[in-house]
RNA sequence: GCCGAAGUAGCUCAAUGGUAGAGCAUUCCCUUCGUAAGGGAGAGGUUAUGGGUUCAAAUCCCAUCUUCGGCUCCA
């Protein structure tokens, strides 16, 4: 959720960036400033670079200059100026100017700040009063950002930087990110065999190796069955279809840069899917349908391909073909809300089931400058009662105007990875275009025919990001029921390999994922690296187990935690018997 | 796509213009071990790809591919 960082830490960082801006200005005069804010972690600033070539080779340069400002404890004072005095002030800096455009557009009065006699920059603060105020700094990053975030505009250099109070403070923010990249989804992705991506199949185009693929099959047949629960019905569908299906769902005009070319089969366009949208059009159009049969709920686990910008590729988070956990709901206006917070309800619960409680909601509400389909009562209905849905549950959420789809509003749900990078997962979204555009039609009861009202909705978003997230989330210490392997069994010695077999025998017929360990290491290797690999479950076997079963028949084992407990020697059925009631429904 | 950095064995890294190397993993041998690394030997590389500079290139230059940090965009 949400934290706010408190305001003299701000004020701190900020004036931290104007001493980087200083620093900077006095070792590379030709760049041009454009601008720099304090922000959640630290600071940054941006800026022109003008042919100079800076890179992070550079920093213990720029922060030695930097520690120099800060000796000398300059006073930072704050001056009304007017929009033409200020003009003046900034006349050889373009960006200046345009930031002063804005201002005198709003009528207001140009504020600055002066570090001593020696710095002055365009400025609504605060900043800390003097320089020598400023908390342990570091200069973290180097990077491309547009100039006011647009990427028709010039790319800018940014730096990114933190400060803080104590060197402690900082010490630690610094372990913090150390220990983050730990857990990382590509690094234990790597290390536990999740997946892979190779150039030689293609950017963004992810291989679900053995072990990714059964916590990704473990998810789908938890949410088949959810689904089939509240009244879902699963569909397949192909990877291509017929160019027309998108030009009438309007995807053709309006999403054609996320879309692969066109091929030709006999003569004919096809495209390959970017979503599954008009697939289950056709299968809800394919009969008549009565008000009777409303909703209807058509699902499927299905893999679209989306072409994202090279730079944009990230491991599992952003790949290139997606499997989404979609569905597309049909339903009479009045049951759009009931809808809603069906879906709305199923992705609290999965949530919940993954224990990921960090996470935000965002609804996307109409901004009054842009045009919508669909009747303004339903609008105002549908923002009223989702909002009522949200708060009912004590969640928090923000409103993100001109954020709703054109067809109607939505919510999505945004996680933040390991590196505290935010990425949308679920949605739910009401659309009241693709029904007039497939000319959808159901019969009411008065034997009208009427326009049902459509939710396209994907609670977890898209299994490989999915993954990722949980991945970084449990650290790769997946709860018992999606563990790629559940249970390995460790022999003390080659002797023991025979009885090993019995038990592994024993755990499959239960459908527990356990193998054996049968390398001829010590036990202390075997029980590392099963533990490396994030192993719920380790299984001894060696003389006290046989033993135990040669007197009275029953198997008798001991058993490792991957946290390292011992639990002492017990009966098999037993620890069967435990391990299924963790499980529970998820077997 | 844009700005910047990088690509060496399966993995993590070394080698700054002069014979490509280590640890882990893998294979074989010895060891048969009781709760986080037993010992030894072997195998493994056209240094991402293609071109160029040079007597000589992992190292310098160019192009392409891929990855990473951001920006933009998004499930």
């Amino acid at each position: 959720m949400k934290k706010t960082v408190d305001k003299n830490l701000l004020a701190m960082r900020h004036t931290c960036e104007h001493i980087l801006t200083q620093a900077m200005l006095k070792l590379f005069p030709k760049i041009k400033m454009a601008m720099g804010p304090a922000i959640d972690n630290g600071f940054y600033f941006d800026f022109d670079p003008q042919g100079e070539k800076i890179s992070e080779a550079d920093f213990a340069k720029i922060e030695a200059e930097m520690e120099k400002i800060i000796r000398k404890d300059l006073p930072l004072v704050k001056k009304e100026l007017s929009i033409n005095e200020a003009r003046k002030l900034f006349a050889d800096n373009p960006y200046k100017q345009e930031w002063l455009d804005e201002i005198e557009k709003k009528g207001e009065k140009a504020t600055v700040y002066y570090t001593g006699d020696e710095f002055v920059d365009l400025c609504s603060g605060p900043h800390v009063s003097n320089t020598g105020n400023v908390g342990p700094f570091k200069l973290l990053s180097i990077a491309g950002a547009y100039w006011r975030g647009n990427e028709k505009n010039k790319m800018l250099t940014r730096i990114y930087g933190t400060c803080f109070s104590s060197k402690q403070e900082l010490d630690e923010y610094l372990w913090k990110i150390q220990e983050a990249k730990k857990r990382d989804h590509r690094v234990i992705g790597k290390k536990l065999g999740l997946y892979l991506l190779t150039p030689d199949v293609g950017a963004g185009l992810l291989l679900w190796t053995p072990n990714g693929a059964i916590i990704r099959r473990k998810i789908e047949e938890l949410i088949i069955n959810e689904q089939t629960k509240r009244g879902y019905q699963h569909v397949y569908t192909p990877h291509i279809g017929r160019k027309q299906l998108w030009q009438t769902s309007g995807h053709w005009d309006l999403y054609r840069d996320k879309m692969y070319s066109p091929m030709k089969i006999d003569d004919e366009d096809y495209l390959v899917k970017p979503m599954n949208c008009p697939f289950h059009m056709m299968i809800y159009q394919s009969q008549p349908r009565s008000y009777k049969d409303l909703p209807i709920r058509l699902a499927e686990i299905a893999t679209v391909y989306r072409y994202e910008k090279a730079g944009e590729l990230s491991g599992m988070l952003r790949v290139r073909h997606i499997t989404q956990d979609d569905a597309h709901i049909f339903c009479q206006p009045k049951q759009a809300i009931d809808e809603f917070i069906g879906v709305f309800d199923l992705i609290v619960y999965l949530l919940k089931i993954f224990k990921i409680e960090n996470y935000y909601l965002r609804l996307g509400l109409r901004s009054p400058k842009e045009k919508y389909l669909g009747n303004d009562n339903i609008w105002k209905k549908a923002e009223g009662e989702i909002i009522k849905a949200i708060k009912k549950r004590g969640l928090e959420y923000i409103k993100s105007e001109g954020d709703a789809a054109f067809y109607g509003p939505k919510l999505d749900v945004i996680i933040k990875d390991s590196l505290q990078r935010e990425w949308q997962c679920g949605t739910i979204q009401l659309d009241f275009m693709l029904p007039e555009r497939f000319n959808l039609e159901y019969i009411n009861e008065k034997g009208e025919k009427e326009r049902p009202v459509l939710i396209h909705r994907a609670p977890l978003g898209s299994l490989e990001r999915w993954v990722a997230i949980l991945i970084e989330h449990f650290a790769g210490s997946f709860p018992l029921w999606l563990s790629p392997t559940q249970i390995m069994i460790v022999p003390v010695s080659d002797r023991f390999l025979a009885y090993a077999n019995n038990i592994l025998k024993i755990l499959q017929d239960e459908n527990l994922r356990a193998s054996i360990d049968q390398s001829s290491e010590t036990v202390s290797k075997k029980i590392r690296k099963a533990t490396l690999q994030k192993i719920p479950y380790l299984v001894i076997i060696g003389n006290k187990e046989v033993e135990s079963y040669q007197k009275d028949k029953n198997y008798q084992i001991s058993v490792r935690t991957r946290e390292g407990k011992d639990l002492d020697l017990i009966d098999l059925y037993q620890f069967i018997k435990s391990l299924k009631e963790q499980i529970g429904k998820f077997l």
